[in-house]
DNA sequence: CTTAACCCAATGTGATCACAAATTACCCTT
DNA sequence: AAGGGTAATTTGTGATCACATTGGGTTAAG
């Protein structure tokens, strides 16, 4: 059962109001997220069913799941794994991330309203303090809140779910961008998106939201950091 | 197990080359493309399961994979239904849709080579015999794979998912907007499209691309039509 | 006639089982 | 020792079963 690279997956308790599916998906995205699996690893429902200590039933509906939103691939041979990326894909997914989210922003605007943004206010304050704390995770976690406290201010928004799947595609390979990021110092373009809203200037909303996604992945654009990508993808050669 | 509002599913061939999943997944894909499942409607596992004559199961993992991409909606009480549509969350939709095709499209376009851009003028032209034709369904699935081929000329895509769920989202609603196209005539965006590919103009291209979406929903956006929509989706109350 | 409580049918979830396809391992041949 | 072919194991798929929960429908009380 060990003969390929193992597998470490962080479990969280497993609450009862919870089916078990969606605790075994929340599990597995974070996994995924995180970059607990290696891209290219094979992943076989019953070798999961067995990590989670649950029956393989819960595990294949999540890895439909997931499968659905991009952050699995299925093979021909039916077998399943976490997408190996590339220089071109990676360019791809910041680009779209760019296009969509500003996108998303700009819709936002006209909904934002004053307790909304002192939520945004409040959650880039947060992102200071653990910038300061270098908790790089946390900042992580709250940047994603940010961008989506901001999205969401639309109540009839569609976009986010879209974003969601691009930020999972991106997520095992941002943790080599982020861990990288204490050594620069980060421009603070959440003020700038916060005061274009204050203006209700879209376009410099667009440009701020822009400028943040740009500078988060700058430095995975770096040769060196693209090649690791290629490395660590074709490293589990199947 | 008819008191509610009963389910008419086209049922294409099942070939044994393919899963009984993926073809459940195909065929409930198309019957909410189409229309044929009303939006509000409640479905559940095994009334779908008998009607296609499979086990419970596949129907399942199909529901499950169609949530994902947002053509289906859970409800809290883990009831699966059509999602209801709104006249501003069709406008997002279509703005949304803007956004990212256009994206894609100049993405696209250093990619389409003399081989692309002759399927691209064939499918513009079958395009234009089935609309002389009235073949309004043909004509709908003809644009979709004009657009498609444009996409996909990026060998490094990674928006199509995402479109497509956009068009799964859009297409019980669309049927609406196309069935009153013929009593207008339809500007050929598409020769604006392969002209500025030509001039490896993105800039023309996005604005033809711009207009060919809007242009198909244009009528979408009266308000009679608009008013249809709600409607529809209220008149089959839970 | 309205409303609230109770009961039964129906549903989603999850486990187990059966089977065919595919991968792996082993052994024989060259 | 290396390559190919066969056998055994593993894996995904799909069906069936059990159970807790939900929803609907009936009945009785106000």
């Amino acid at each position: 059962m060990d003969k390929k690279s193992p597998i470490e997956i962080t479990l969280t308790e497993r609450d009862d109001a919870v089916t078990i599916t969606q605790w075994v998906y929340q599990t597995l995205r974070y996994a995924v997220m995180n970059g607990q699996i290696l891209p290219g690893r094979a992943l076989t429902i019953r070798e999961l069913a067995s990590i989670l200590d649950v029956s393989p039933m819960p595990v294949r509906e999540a890895l439909r799941q997931l499968a659905a939103e991009n952050a699995l691939e299925i093979q021909g041979n039916r077998r399943v794994m976490v997408p190996r990326m590339t220089a071109m894909k990676f360019n791809e997914l910041c680009e779209a991330r760019i296009a969509i989210e500003s996108h998303a922003a700009a819709r936002a605007l006209p909904y934002i309203d004053a307790t909304r943004l002192n939520q945004l206010r409040e959650l880039d304050h947060l992102i200071d303090v653990a910038q300061e704390q270098g908790d790089l995770e946390q900042v992580s976690i709250l940047n994603q809140n940010f961008h989506r406290a901001l999205y969401t201010a639309n109540p009839h928004q569609v976009t986010l779910p879209l974003i969601e799947s691009l930020w999972l595609q991106l997520g095992p390979f941002m943790r080599l961008a982020t861990s990288k990021l204490e050594e620069h110092y980060l421009i603070d373009r959440h003020n700038e998106a916060m005061s274009a809203i204050e203006k209700q200037d879209a376009f410099a909303l667009q440009l701020a939201i822009t400028a943040d996604i740009r500078e988060g992945i700058a430095f995975a654009g770096t040769p060196e950091l693209l090649h690791s990508f290629i490395e660590q993808s074709t490293h589990a050669v199947n």
